[in-house]
DNA sequence: GAGATATGATACAAGTGTGTTCCATAAATT
DNA sequence: AATTTATGGAACACACTTGTATCATATCTC
């Protein structure tokens, strides 16, 4: 028995693929150690069926990550060309992301899970390059500071994202609005 | 047998207790479902001394948690006074709070472990309420927007140490100097 | 130094999650 | 409609972690 590969035709397959994603990431966002059982009860699957087709829990961890981080790959896609100025860019970009929540809400609790897996972490570090090609070019169109450090900025939009992640889940705040929040503190930070 | 509460004479308790509980701040914020029997290894005791200061796994979970929450408490203890202006506070909270990074990192990565402790979700919530005091004085004083929402501004403190910690791991940046970027960034973003 | 007390090694019990196999059934594909 | 293929339930083995009990030994207190 294979264990089906990213686009199989199968329709059963498809199907099942889908529920377990959104039922892992669902439940271990929550709690990282949700069992297997669990996962496969909240996506109406028997538990042979997820073993199937995700042969470890790890593998099904890296599976949600991987999806998460596509769905900011794809989101953030057109950015560049939407893009009325290099700041806009960074404003557009948060209102892409925040919309995520779920995937947002997964990444952020993934923790230790998984910086060890170098594949993961190769994505990850793409998509932190990307951003620091972004500030790298913001300077030098002028619009951001060159005396901080571009690492800082890339990982303060990190740390907004976290900043609204948890705005999001206290209050219910538009993913708009927080985008405009998280925007602005970026540009201007919060004084009067 | 009963379990020694927080102060006890005996010298051998309290070398214990310190042991195990910094070990299991190491440990677990690396790997958060590091082992028991890893834990009182990497504290040099016996996995027998562990249980019997600590009932449960949770309860040693808790005790570190609260143990770096009271760190962050004594840390900013003095900081009103201190202050020469309200958004000098967060200048000082900023440096107070950036040296303890091993705390910082334990918090962090605590995720869902603390969330269900009716006990733990008390003292953050009042460290957060610290916070946002601060925040509420400093917008009465012309200091903060007024425009912008007290619940934002906390979290961004939090997510400000968030991106901080964040280049503490990867760049040896000083704390000082970070905690100089994060206070910069909290006033006036990092546009140019 | 004598007595009290914490320690740690060992052994044990119990529970739980993981991962596998088998097989009848249901749902796809052709 | 016939065939292929995925499904899910059950039962199983296995490893691992938690938590407890015992007891000789080391260490602290007085």
């Amino acid at each position: 028995m294979t264990i089906p590969t990213t686009r199989n035709l199968d329709a059963r397959i498809r199907k099942s693929q889908a529920a377990i994603l959104k039922a892992g990431i669902e439940l271990l966002s929550k709690n990282s150690d949700a069992t297997l059982t669990d996962i496969a009860e909240h996506a109406g699957v028997g538990r042979t069926t997820l073993y199937r087709l995700y042969e470890t829990k790890e593998q099904l961890i890296k599976a949600a990550a991987i999806h998460c981080l596509e769905a900011f790959d794809t989101a953030t896609e057109h950015l560049e060309n939407d893009a009325k100025s290099d700041l806009h860019a960074f404003h557009l970009m948060f209102k892409a992301i925040l919309p995520l929540s779920a995937e947002l809400e997964f990444l952020m609790g993934l923790g230790d899970l998984a910086e060890d897996d170098p594949e993961l972490v190769a994505i990850y570090q793409q998509q932190q390059n990307e951003i620091a090609e972004l500030v790298e070019y913001a300077k030098d169109e002028g619009s951001l500071s060159t005396e901080i450090p571009t690492l800082w900025m890339v990982n303060l939009v990190e740390g907004l994202l976290y900043s609204a992640w948890l705005t999001l889940s206290e209050e219910k705040m538009s993913h708009e609005k927080l985008a405009d929040l998280a925007f602005h503190t970026f540009c201007h930070g919060v004084t009067r």
